[in-house]
DNA sequence: ACCTGAACACCGTTCAAGT
DNA sequence: ACCTGAACACCGTTCAAGT
């Protein structure tokens, strides 16, 4: 995923991988899989620096702070996330409330695939957000995914009159809550099938608040 | 707020406050200052102990490790939160609906009130939390809260037939959902105002799948 | 242009020792 | 029973110095 640019600074021998060239992205690269081996938050510079080999001073000419490295780490999350609500969508593009609901569960099922990631998304204050707004950009588009299939189903009638905006923020936080909730195990279903079946559950009660009278059923 | 005993070791002259006795109660105290005061994840037992006037290492008598300590805060939060459900469910005790709406808002607005403290309370581990059976117990009866509420509406015939745990999972999420992306300023909104018309909103849509047809428009 | 090593001011945690 | 002081293994960040 994410196409990296192979242009300049060819790589001869495997001798010393880094130590010049490349070492943001073999940070980027090391922090993501610091995040998915495991449980605390154990993500620190220096032990970056240590697993690529580098001196703990190192990351500081590629990325200002830890915060900086962070927010890149958080808007590859958003820019993963975005792509397998896209992918989501894709197969009913007729029906937005199937959308709805397909996208809600991957969109739950991501943070419990990812849960140091998501935590990562959505743990950033917000006035260290503030200073990237690559980001925020990169957020918003997540978001856009959710409010252009609202706003397809006003279109087509399947959805409600209303603020788009709105009824996209209230389907978004109904997922994100599951989201944060499931991934703290603060409710409980064990794998993927219990939590999609609750999931969607909520989901359909909540359409039944989206849905036009009689099309809640389908 | 949450009465303290105050029946032995008497406090005598105000030489020292602290250093011996007291010193647990003084120690969460502190941290709840010190989150109250503001933005970072700056509660360190290092710090407490250093605003105490002890040791750094007195709290390790009252603790066993930090985690403890957050434990011990966030269960005084979900303490806290309860009451503040309990008291916004009140007034309209045969208005299953209106209670919904001010028990949601009221979530939202503690979460926008005591960030920090909203953060430990559900920025824990669940691993951690599972140590942690006190806390645990008084999660669960902020929810219960809202259970009640949709187990009377269902008696009074005011909410839909179903699972109540389900339901009130929905609505908890819901709100949580709405809580979280307001508290990081995911969503935009200034100020309280704003973030009550914002949270009512999506309560209504949410609301109008929980409602028994017709009874949404209240 | 990129990296290193030493340094500074912090952490959480432990443990012998004090009262 | 409760607290202290030194110690250990970590952090993030800076900065002169190296190549």
């Amino acid at each position: 995923m994410l196409s990296v640019s192979t242009s300049n600074s060819g790589v001869r021998g495997a001798t010393r991988p880094y130590h010049h060239g490349r070492l943001r992205q073999a940070l980027l690269a090391e922090a993501l899989a610091v995040l998915a081996e495991g449980e605390p938050s154990s993500l620190s510079l220096r032990e970056l620096a240590r697993r690529l080999g580098v001196s703990h001073a190192a990351p500081y000419r590629h990325f200002a702070d830890k915060d900086a490295l962070l927010a890149a780490v958080a808007q590859q999350g958003f820019e993963l996330l975005t792509a397998e609500l896209e992918a989501a969508a894709a197969p009913h593009p007729q029906d937005a409330l199937r959308q709805l609901a397909d996208t809600g569960w991957i969109y739950v099922r991501f943070a419990l695939h990812h849960p140091q990631h998501f935590q990562v998304m959505f743990g950033m204050s917000a006035v260290t957000q503030a200073a990237f707004p690559d980001l925020r950009a990169a957020g918003l588009r997540a978001f856009e995914v959710l409010l252009h299939v609202i706003e397809r189903g006003q279109r087509a009638g399947q959805v409600v009159p209303g603020e788009p905006y709105d009824l996209a923020t209230s389907a978004w936080a109904q997922v994100h809550g599951l989201a944060m909730l499931l991934r703290e195990r603060q409710l409980a279903a064990d794998g993927d099938l219990a939590s999609e079946a609750l999931v969607r559950r909520c989901i359909q009660i909540h359409h039944a608040g989206l849905a036009v009278m009689g099309a809640a059923h389908t």
